[in-house]
DNA sequence: CACAGGTCTCTTTTT
DNA sequence: GAGACCTGTG
């Protein structure tokens, strides 16, 4: 009995076809990583093949982290020899070889999306773009797109000869890519791109990996741009031994540039592919599955597969409706916590998703209230944090005095009296006399407008070159504590007496043991090779060490590839999800990547699935609430397969309210929108009629405004922050504003008629 | 030049 | 409801 034994024939093939292209379209839960993994290890044990000469690329550090991990179990030795990593960290891994080749230094630092946020914003400031009527996010995204697929600066430029707007987007794009290279830094975008180059300009770096790379492993395939493709396809180009796993209907990176021609048209790109597929199940029930695939149907651009499983029958879909986000919230706490009680089942066997980041936060709370332990994957990494990136910023400073926005993040951490006339003072005398903006610091003293501020900056670069110099002999983690020590950076916070000072300091203490936990792994690891590791970090990857278990909140996005037992997905409105952009937008594409999205979200289940809904979600803090009708697709899923028929309520049903009503609002125009909110006071006269007629919150079609049962002194119950007592009652136009003092959760202000406050 | 306080914008999704 | 941005004051 061999280790093949336990595959089914279409893996097998998988395992078995070693050689020329290969493409696994991989439903889900179909096993595709059990076929890399046994893949992989074939190719070792059976063929021979140096593990030196493998390489699988994956999608997140995670991934890669377990395909290893699974294939050393597998064959019992050295799968650290495999290369296993993601795009990003693979080009990083060759560029720090060869980036000098390109025009570079080797020890380049990589900027994130904050740092390509404030380039972008530099640039449109030193070109007084405000009159042109774009957006900076928008540039932003049109630049990494024209990245994504290839687009050179050059390129760019001719394409938009003719155009005004677009002459300018080039200008900006030129612009911002002289700066990465001043900088010495490359965005992610770059990455990808920056190797291509490399490979093309230099066919001989080229031929050293392929070389290498006899056969190669693409997970995630769906997911690719063009960039990534050319990447793939230049390293495969030799031996041809291209192995891509993928599956078209989790495509759902598509806003990112991910381009699914890629594996739709793998067949036209390599004709003599293989192409197997799995479509065996092995992750969910029948109803769930059954759900998912009527959902995915009404997708029109597929490969057309049906998923199928052994697993018969199973519980229904549960459906739940809510009148609000709150009291969904509620539900989903105490039915996880009901469940994992009456099951037996630790919560890391629980996960709630969502759209979109924002909602994480009410189910945050609700958790908390019930008892129940939470994780919540990805939202504002790690590494985003201000006071990480203010301690990355002087290892940045330090370890490569080209990065100008490193400096100018720290020149004033902590306070120097250096500020923002003196800054752009020096600027401007970088960019006059072409050097770096650390390089003009260093010489203050002969620039004219920096003379009088010349104390202050010696005294920084002082410091920074002080440190530089213990670069030499100290360990990353001495000088961090030097840094820490020097500045005092951790007293300022203490002094400050900050709310979340504490956590702050926390922070900097975990980062410290991800430093220290990073160089045991790697002896040799310079600085730059730390910088680099903290840039490509993503929440998702530490998902494993957690020491209790705890329900995981995350977004769909941050779903793809896990699996849990028990399954709610939150937020089932249009305008949510499917969000409101998709639903009108012209095109079709942007609603089936969200169908898509949603299908992935189904397919994390194996055996319990939960949506729900809510009639009526605030989000941005209070001001953008809105009634919102069933997500369409909850009405793609066949009745027989829920536990609960939704109550369809097209958002059409709603128009009884008049034509200016507020279930319309999300899908007016943002103008229509925005002006709307200025005269906010009569609308919401309306909405609170509105919500007394669908909820039934108040007693009546009035608005009762004159019967509050309680009053002042009186004690009262809320579902959310339990007993307390009224201190304060303001009448206003509209409703009672309400002050209580609650016993635990301290004092609120909040309208009677949506805080529901009963006396007791 | 720093800082406090007010005003406006933003929300998909992420390597 | 946060965070970026602007404005006035000392």
């Amino acid at each position: 009995m061999s280790i093949y034994d336990t595959l089914n024939e279409q893996q097998k093939k998988g395992v078995f076809t070693t050689e020329g292209p290969v493409l696994l379209l991989a439903g889900a839960g179909s096993g595709k990583t059990r076929v890399m993994v046994h893949r992989i290890a074939y190719l070792i044990e059976e063929m021979g093949v140096n593990p030196f000469n493998i390489l699988a690329i994956t999608f997140t550090n995670k991934a890669a982290g377990e395909m290893r991990s699974r294939v050393d179990k597998l064959i019992g030795f050295g799968s650290e020899q495999i290369w296993v990593s993601t795009f990003h960290s693979m080009c990083v891994k060759i560029l720090r070889r060869f980036a000098d080749k390109i025009g570079y230094d080797t020890n380049f630092v990589i900027y994130d999306t904050d740092d390509s946020k404030a380039i972008v914003k530099e640039i449109f400031k030193k070109l007084q773009l405000d009159s042109l009527h774009i957006k900076e996010g928008a540039v932003r995204g049109i630049i990494s797109r024209a990245k994504d697929e290839l687009i050179s600066v050059e390129q760019f430029e001719k394409d938009a000869a003719y155009d005004y707007k677009e002459r300018k987007i080039a200008e900006i794009y030129r612009e911002y890519q002289t700066t990465l290279k001043k900088n010495n830094a490359m965005d992610f975008d770059d990455l990808i791109c920056n190797t291509v180059k490399l490979f093309k300009e230099h066919p001989q770096v080229l031929a050293n990996y392929q070389e290498r790379f006899q056969y190669i492993h693409v997970d995630e395939y769906q997911d690719t741009n063009t960039a990534q493709f050319e990447l793939v396809r230049l390293l495969a180009d030799k031996n041809r031994n291209l192995c891509v796993v993928g599956d078209d209907d989790q495509s759902i990176y598509k806003f990112r540039g991910a381009n699914i021609r890629n594996i739709l048209g793998f067949e036209e790109t390599y004709p003599n592919a293989t192409v197997i597929k799995l479509e065996e199940n092995y992750r969910s029930t029948q109803n769930i599955l059954d759900a998912a695939n009527a959902v995915i149907h009404n997708n029109v651009r597929r490969k057309d597969k049906s998923l199928w499983t052994r697993k018969d029958g199973g519980n229904p879909i549960h459906f739940r409706q809510f009148d609000s986000a709150d009291e969904e919230a509620e539900f989903i706490a105490y039915d996880v916590k009901s469940k994992a009680r009456e099951l037996g089942l630790p919560y890391s066997d629980f996960a709630v998703l969502y759209r979109t980041n924002a909602q994480s936060n009410l189910l945050e709370k609700a958790c908390k209230r019930a008892g129940v332990p939470t994780k919540i994957v990805g939202g504002i990494s790690f590494f985003s944090r201000k006071e990480i990136k203010d301690v990355l910023a002087y290892l940045k400073t330090i370890d490569n005095g080209k990065d100008d926005l490193a400096v100018k993040r720290i020149i004033n951490i902590p306070k120097r009296g250096i500020g923002a006339t003196t800054i752009l003072k020096a600027q401007v005398a970088a960019d006059e006399e072409g050097i770096s903006f650390y390089d003009v610091l260093k010489k203050a003293r002969s620039i004219p407008s920096l003379a009088k501020s010349a104390d202050k900056i010696e005294k920084f670069t002082d410091l920074i070159e002080y440190f530089r110099h213990r670069l030499e002999n100290y360990t990353v983690i001495d000088l961090m504590d030097e840094i820490l020590a020097k500045t005092g950076y951790i007293q300022i916070l203490e002094e400050d007496g900050d709310e979340d000072a504490l956590d702050r300091i926390n922070n900097i203490k975990e980062l410290e043991a991800d430093i220290l936990a990073f160089y045991e792994k790697n002896e040799e690891a310079t600085l730059s090779d730390y910088l680099a590791d903290a840039a490509l970090f993503t929440d998702l990857d530490k998902l494993d060490d957690e020491d209790v278990p705890k329900l995981l909140l995350m977004t769909l996005h941050a779903a793809k590839g896990l699996e849990f037992p028990n399954v709610y997905i939150a937020g089932m409105e249009d305008g949510i999800f499917p969000s409101s952009q998709a639903r009108s937008s012209e095109s079709r594409d942007e609603l089936e990547e969200e169908r898509r999205l949603c299908y992935v979200g189904m397919t994390r289940a194996m055996n319990d699935l939960t949506l729900t809904y809510a009639k009526y979600r605030l989000l941005y803090g209070g001001y953008g609430g809105e009634y919102r009708a069933v997500s369409s697709f909850i009405r793609e899923i066949p009745n027989e397969l829920l536990d609960n028929k939704p109550q369809v309520r097209r958002t059409r049903d709603f128009d009884d309210y008049g034509d200016d009503n507020v279930f319309a609002s999300s899908f007016k125009p943002k103008a229509i929108a925005r002006a709307k909110q200025t005269e906010r006071m009569p609308q919401m006269a309306k909405e609170v009629k509105a919500l007394n007629q669908i909820s039934g919150l108040a007693k009546g079609s009035d608005m009762n405004l004159g019967d509050l049962d309680y009053t002042v002194g009186d004690r009262v119950r809320h579902i959310k922050f339990g007993d307390g007592t009224v201190t304060k009652i303001d009448r206003e136009p509209r409703d009672y504003k309400v002050t209580v003092d609650f016993d635990t959760a301290g004092t609120r202000i909040m309208y009677a008629i949506f805080s529901k406050l009963k006396k007791i």
